[in-house]
DNA sequence: CACTGCGAACTG
DNA sequence: AGTTCGCAGTGA
């Protein structure tokens, strides 16, 4: 069982014909795991449905809360309808989430093991969920004052000649009063509750248009500003405030005089914020399809037409057309009447690819991504909810998008691991695409170039229907791969670089000779990634991460790559004083600088996260296009991105850092990356050449990458992930402690270990399914000045392994109590892992 | 016997 | 999360 079956509990939710039902249960942004019941007011009886947004009181404020249900009873039997606070208001007139929208949102509440206000909160812009300040005003007619003890009484005074306060200003004051004095207020009819919601301070955005009006004015002259404001205005149907800023400077007395004058008349309206600038597209060719590509799409619009969910695997090489299949699947969406939801990694999601998408379906496209201000965020998403765009592209978060009516979920890089999310509730949006899929009756397209196992298997079992494009669309041959063996390296001594064999310099400088360009991709940022005192062996490390310091040589400081720790690069060993620090290991940094050794003609740059904020990474990108770059060293950011035409030559610098990562998905990563950063050769008429330096050139995932062999590297590792009885062949569920303090983790997760070990040991059912592996100190026992312990429970089956780790957290008072009973130990239970580190 | 500080419990 | 509450340890 798994993800594709629908196997938790019972949903808060319940739907039926508007009712006059009292009560409501309401998803609020605290760690706890259940919703809160709330009284609905007269007033507001039939009139709140799920899915609404309320404001309700919580505490000592007022909080944003999304409507799960609406009951005739408390479903709580501890609660009696006298302990129920009353919702306070119904925030917007229609319900903000549809039915199937909150079954999502239980659903992964449900299977990530996350409170369900922290998944809510995922599905809604930030600056929509308002928090309010509760204030207290006297009551006109309040029972005289003598009543009250001298210290209320003072408060009283307070507010008498202040008018309203808010009570966090009383607090404390008047001789130390508490909220539960203050309080009595209230129940006496002293005062009356009001709560005021700050602003989140971004909202609709508003632009002022002005046009000339129908009458003349009063005749009198204007001013030498008014008249060329005036002149703007001529001929046109409006002009903004904002161009006429453009035009003229200070202009608002002289928009006042005229207005007032009556020679022109403003009106406000709402505006969008661009958040990609619209840049001209071509006219998208019209093409025929390959047979492969007709195979995918017809396959698709077969259940598109018997309007049923359906799961595609779509297995491309690069170069197949990929793109041309969601394309053509989304316009027959549109056509139905049907909406389409992209996501794509975060890097991947480029003006460019939104460009594609704008040639093709014009302005009705939305874009989710990181970079947008809270503003531009907002407003796109008032735009989905509003049903004004057809198509949303975006990363990982778009997948709680507001999309309605929708009728194909596209997933392209599927196997790329930024689609789950490392913090809060850890989704994995490509997962929760199929879930939503299912729910919503769409197609979903899992594209990729390289399927996860995940993905490939459960194609195998027949969950997915898995489809091939194995050859490229200009029928141009797959690159020529040689692996190069560095065993034997060490010896010859003669040639010019220790880091590039002589295959590789070789290959290199015939690609220039011919005036092409080569692609070369380490994983490594810096320079150095060691820093060795020669006399001691003393290595620099974080002081707050398990990992030695990375020098980088143009800032000349040594950097962590983990946290934002930094120092300037040491003269000399702080523990014997020796001046003879050793840099050890190459990185793209000094990779760029040693290609421009070698190469002194060459135009070499660097293609990593040091070099490229925002804007330089396009301009980058498109002067490699143009050719104006010969030479292009980076890290993994050089595998993905469009088509280069002139580049010839690929060179893996190192195969082996990713192979040896203590992580059981370290072959795939390694054969995910070989085969993405291959699809880089020869996209142009000539047959590209990749060049993999490696100290395991026999591995077998080296091995299949190099002979464009999917199959073979997915049999073999699915045979190993079946006798550990890893992912996709069984399930892990990691409960992490992460503490300061060391022995706190350590206890933490110790106790954790006995209570599930007691439950395995007492529930034979369970203690057949289930294993525990650990608790073991995690890969990176130091992070960011937090020790790390770690549990894996494994199993075959889901349910057991969620019935278990659910239980546990239970015993160690987690799940009631979101806080841990550790001091100071943070608990994070991560289902379906991504990240082992 | 009051005062402080930390851990536990609760929020409807 | 943010806050309140209860209890233990400390100080006079």
């Amino acid at each position: 069982m798994d993800y594709f079956t629908f196997d938790h509990d019972a949903p808060h939710t319940s739907f039926h014909i508007v009712t006059d039902s009292p009560y409501t249960q309401v998803a609020v942004d605290v760690p706890v795991y259940h919703p809160f019941t709330y009284r609905i007011p007269e007033a507001l009886r039939g009139r709140i449905e799920p899915g609404h947004l309320v404001q309700i009181p919580f505490r000592n404020r007022s909080k944003t809360g999304l409507v799960m249900s609406v009951d005739d009873e408390i479903s709580d039997d501890d609660l009696e309808d006298d302990q129920l606070k009353s919702v306070l208001d119904r925030v917007h007139d229609e319900p903000l989430v549809d039915a199937v929208g909150l079954e999502f949102l239980e659903f992964i509440a449900q299977y990530y093991l996350a409170p369900i206000g922290q998944v809510v909160r995922l599905a809604l812009p930030s600056s929509i969920q308002l928090e309010g300040l509760k204030h207290y005003r006297l009551q006109d007619d309040h029972p005289p004052l003598d009543r009250l003890e001298s210290t209320l009484r003072s408060a009283v005074e307070q507010l008498q000649s202040e008018g309203e306060l808010p009570i966090e200003s009383l607090k404390g004051h008047h001789g130390d009063l508490t909220y539960l004095q203050l309080a009595t207020l209230e129940d006496e009819g002293f005062v009356e509750v009001d709560y005021h919601e700050e602003s989140s301070g971004v909202g609709a955005k508003e632009e002022t248009y002005y046009t000339l009006a129908s009458s003349e004015g009063d005749g009198r002259r204007v001013g030498s500003k008014q008249s060329r404001i005036l002149e703007l205005l001529e001929g046109r149907e409006r002009v903004s405030l904002s161009e006429i800023r453009e035009h003229v400077d200070s202009p608002y007395s002289s928009l006042e005089g005229l207005a007032d004058r009556s020679f022109i008349e403003s009106h406000t309206e709402e505006v969008y914020r661009d958040p990609f600038e619209t840049e001209p597209v071509p006219e998208p060719e019209d093409y025929d399809l390959t047979d492969a590509q007709d195979r995918a799409l017809e396959s698709i619009l077969e259940a598109r037409r018997a309007d049923r969910y359906e799961g595609f695997v779509l297995h491309g090489v690069t170069g197949s057309g990929k793109t041309e299949v969601y394309i053509r699947t989304i316009r027959a969406a549109l056509n139905d009447g049907d909406r389409a939801l992209v996501l794509l990694p975060e890097i991947a999601l480029t003006p460019q690819f939104v460009a594609a998408f704008r040639a093709h379906f014009g302005e009705r496209i939305a874009v989710l991504h990181s970079g947008l201000t809270r503003g531009e965020r907002f407003d796109e998403w008032r735009r989905i909810e509003r049903d004004e765009v057809d198509i949303v592209i975006g990363a990982r978060s778009a997948i709680f998008a507001p999309v309605s009516d929708l009728g194909v979920i596209v997933v392209d890089e599927e196997h790329d691991t930024s689609f789950k999310q490392e913090r809060g509730p850890r989704y994995h949006a490509r997962d929760m695409a199929l879930v939503r899929g299912k729910l919503e009756s769409a197609q979903v397209i899992l594209g990729s170039a390289t399927p996860s196992l995940e993905s490939y298997h459960n194609a195998q079992s027949g969950q997915l229907t898995y489809l091939e494009m194995p050859e490229r669309v200009d029928e141009a041959p797959m690159p020529d791969v040689e692996v190069v063996d560095m065993r034997a390296r060490d010896e010859d001594d003669d040639s010019p670089s220790r880091v590039l064999s002589p295959t590789l310099h070789d290959a290199l400088g015939s690609t220039l000779e011919r005036d092409m360009q080569a692609i070369l991709f380490l994983n490594r940022r810096g320079y150095s990634p060691c820093i060795l005192c020669e006399e001691c062996g003393y290595v620099f490390e974080c002081p707050n991460c398990d990992v030695s310091l990375t020098y980088h040589r143009r800032q000349e400081a040594l950097r962590c790559h983990h946290c934002d720790h930094s120092l300037r690069m040491p003269e000399s060993c702080p523990q014997c004083g020796s001046s003879g620090l050793d840099k050890r290991g190459i990185g793209t940094e000094q990779l760029e600088t040693h290609l421009g050794n070698l190469f002194g003609e060459a135009v070499v740059e660097r293609l990593d996260r040091d070099t490229t904020t925002g804007s330089q990474l396009r301009t980058l990108i498109r002067r490699f296009r143009r050719e104006e770059i010969d030479l292009l060293a980076g890290t993994q950011m050089v595998t993905k991105g469009h088509d280069f035409p002139g580049v010839l030559t690929v060179g893996v610098v190192l195969a082996d850092l990713s192979l040896n990562f203590p992580d059981f998905r370290s072959a795939e990563r390694t054969f995910q990356l070989l085969t993405q950063v291959s699809g880089r050769a020869g996209r142009g008429e000539e047959r590209g050449r990749v060049y993999v330096q490696s100290y395991n050139p026999d591995h077998y995932s080296i091995r299949a990458a190099s002979a464009h062999d999917y199959d073979a590297f997915a049999e073999r590792e699915l045979q190993l992930r079946k006798e550990l009885a890893f992912p996709p062949h069984g399930h892990l569920i990691a409960v992490k402690f992460e503490s300061e303090r060391e022995s706190e983790a350590t206890q933490a997760a110790r106790d954790y270990a006995s209570a599930a070990r007691t439950m395995l040991r007492r529930n034979d059912d369970l203690g057949q399914q289930v294993f525990m592996l650990g608790p073991a100190m995690a890969p990176l026992a130091r992070l960011k000045g937090r020790a790390r312990w770690q549990i894996l429970l494994k199993s075959r089956e889901r349910p057991p392994l969620r019935h278990l780790a659910r239980r546990t957290l239970q015993t160690v008072g987690h799940f009631d109590n979101s806080q841990s009973c550790y001091r100071d130990v943070r608990i994070i239970v991560d289902v379906d892992p991504v990240n082992m580190l």
